[in-house]
DNA sequence: TATTGTTATACTCTATAACTATA
DNA sequence: TATAGTTATAGAGTATAACAATA
């Protein structure tokens, strides 16, 4: 447990952290743009999945994914095969061709990284992508345990989040 | 200096990192957006200031601070004073409502944090901090120093990133 | 009736380019 | 002629809501 001052901190790098994004998506290619890398590396990761399972992953809306997969099956680098159990799914498979171009994203973006982060020990590389991994890992706990164990403050208590990814249908 | 597989799980991380940023996002105020608010935080921060200072320190094009600035000056929360030593410059200055405004985010983020980082130490915290801030860092060196001190593959140099924070006049 | 996925629309953040006003 | 800042326009990413097909 940390006090305000820390969190802060935290907080202003959070912010801060939106330069280097920018710097990393100034190197992808305009066909493959950042939004679509990331559904191919995680379908590369995790392997075959569906909609769904991928919003889950993303932690986006499925609208939003639904975007993005379009935009990667038009160029051909993952196919939408039906799900034989229930056929308003469809299955995500990477392609041989994705699966090529995320090699050379791969080259691409450790060769970046090699640059500008040549004088971190490998150490220092780890710590922080086992802090990053924590960090996501301490806000998708709450999404899933439900956001105010404890309401540390008196007053109503925010409204509670959505935790699906998508968006609630109306009933018709 | 690291290996390509931790680079590949680093820029994994940075990816997913968009998770958070999204989850912070949603507690913003909607009359005050996370740009607005960065914009708060680096007056308050480092004090008044004119807009090129404030373009280089959120490392956006001027374009972009601009549209923050007119909307944080808009609400109050800051004023833009004529520079007398230069009249096309604007000094922009806090004002106590914006102060205040500050004070009841950094409250409210903070007690954010505190739930979600509840199982983290103060070190861990701190750790997290510092790391994202050298990472920071070493986006900006390059940026200062020129992008390539040893091209490390051959063929034609990428393109040298502008090191400016507004887009190039077109000489008329 | 509920769920999976798609599409239409709107909003935020960003960059490029053209413009104004001062230097 | 060059610089500080503004505005217009365009593109990426996201969310909400309405919709189609299937369960």
């Amino acid at each position: 447990m940390a006090e305000q001052a820390r969190y802060e901190e935290l907080i202003r790098q959070f912010s801060a952290f939106g330069a280097v994004k920018r710097e990393v998506g100034r190197m992808m290619p305009s066909e493959c743009p950042a939004g679509s890398a990331a559904v191919l590396i995680l379908i590369e990761r995790h392997g075959e999945m569906r909609m769904s399972k991928l919003s889950e992953l993303l932690a986006v809306d499925m609208s939003v994914t639904s975007r993005h997969v379009a935009h990667v099956a038009e160029r051909g680098w993952i196919e939408r095969s039906p799900d034989p159990a229930d056929r308003r799914s469809r299955i995500l498979r990477l392609t041989p061709t994705g699966r090529a171009l995320l090699d050379q994203l791969s080259r691409r973006t450790c060769r970046m990284l090699a640059e500008r982060l040549s004088d971190w020990s490998d150490e220092e590389v780890a710590q922080l992508t086992a802090l990053m991994a924590r960090l996501r890992a301490s806000f998708d706990d709450i999404r899933a345990h439900g956001p105010e164990p404890r309401p540390p403050a008196p007053g109503p208590a925010p409204p509670v989040l959505e935790q699906t990814t998508r968006t609630p249908a109306t009933t018709t």
